[in-house]
DNA sequence: GTAGTTGCAAATTTTTTGCACCATC
DNA sequence: GATGGTGCAAAAAATTTGCAACTAC
């Protein structure tokens, strides 16, 4: 969640990325962009996402939130992201966080954490120097228990 | 790609962990992680490995090799990984690399090259002290522009 | 003979597409 | 009046399930 002064912030920011890609922030886009704004964090799938915004725009079809979703991912404003589960979720990428941030996924409570840190700096530059490869972009989760369930198997 | 020895060397390994589960290494499931040692890095879809498998087995329905993912994904013999399609592919987890691998995802030419260092001992140690997150596996892959690629452009 | 396994077809779920219509500059 | 966008329904992919038949201890 990010506040609300914010999140106008990001969206006009997001409406000039479609104008200059030629792009038009409709209702149903703005509807959708809003609720991935609100629901940060969320990890929504398409169609989790769908049912969300349809409370807010409720003639909206599936498909255009498939379409917004595949707009917004070319103009990487979102990020896909699976998990184990198989499904394809999308992930805001917000400015304020340079851009980068990890996954921890519980395998007890199925919660996923955020980290906003980028933990990954100095591993980069061994994959470029060792592998030749030029990073971009990364994907890191990290699947385990978290601090809650760990107390919680502490207590039993 | 692995050499025969070794390739059987790992099937009765598997074998013998499908026993301790109490189940059966069928001539399905034979042929199916046969197939995945020999096309070890391959990255293989559950409909690419049904295709690969059929060549062996061509009485094999689909819906087995799906049944045979899901138990050795149990088992952690396979890992599911998926990249930016949303397809769910499947990985096999092999002994002899201490079980982390990680993958460099070309975003020019589309492959996938797999690091079998791992490269995030110092990142886990950081996650568990700093967010209490107890970890147990980890799934990192890089997107960016591979070595063969980049001197391609080079040469343009 | 019991417990696990299979192939097939049908069902379900997830995602994409075709198309006629709408909005806007 | 082009161009981009939409909803709806149909289609296509990906995955799961029900079930009768089979296999091996």
């Amino acid at each position: 969640m990010i506040d609300l002064a914010l999140q106008s912030e990001e969206l006009s920011r997001i409406e000039k990325q479609l104008h200059q890609a030629g792009l038009k922030l409709t209702p149903q886009r703005r509807a959708t962009v809003k609720t991935l704004l609100r629901l940060h964090e969320s990890h929504l799938s398409a169609e989790e996402l769908f049912a969300k915004v349809k409370e807010a725009e409720p003639d909206i079809g599936l498909a255009t939130v498939y379409r917004t979703l595949e707009v917004l991912a070319e103009l990487r404003i979102v990020n896909r992201v699976s998990f184990e589960d198989g499904i394809t979720r999308y992930d805001l990428r917000t400015e304020d966080s340079g851009h980068f941030h990890h996954h921890l996924l519980c395998q007890v409570c199925g919660r996923v954490e955020e980290i906003h840190e980028d933990l990954l700096l100095d591993v980069e530059q061994k994959v470029e120097q060792d592998y030749g490869f030029k990073v971009a972009d990364h994907r890191l989760t990290f699947l385990g228990i978290c601090a809650k369930c760990r107390a919680k198997q502490h207590l039993q």
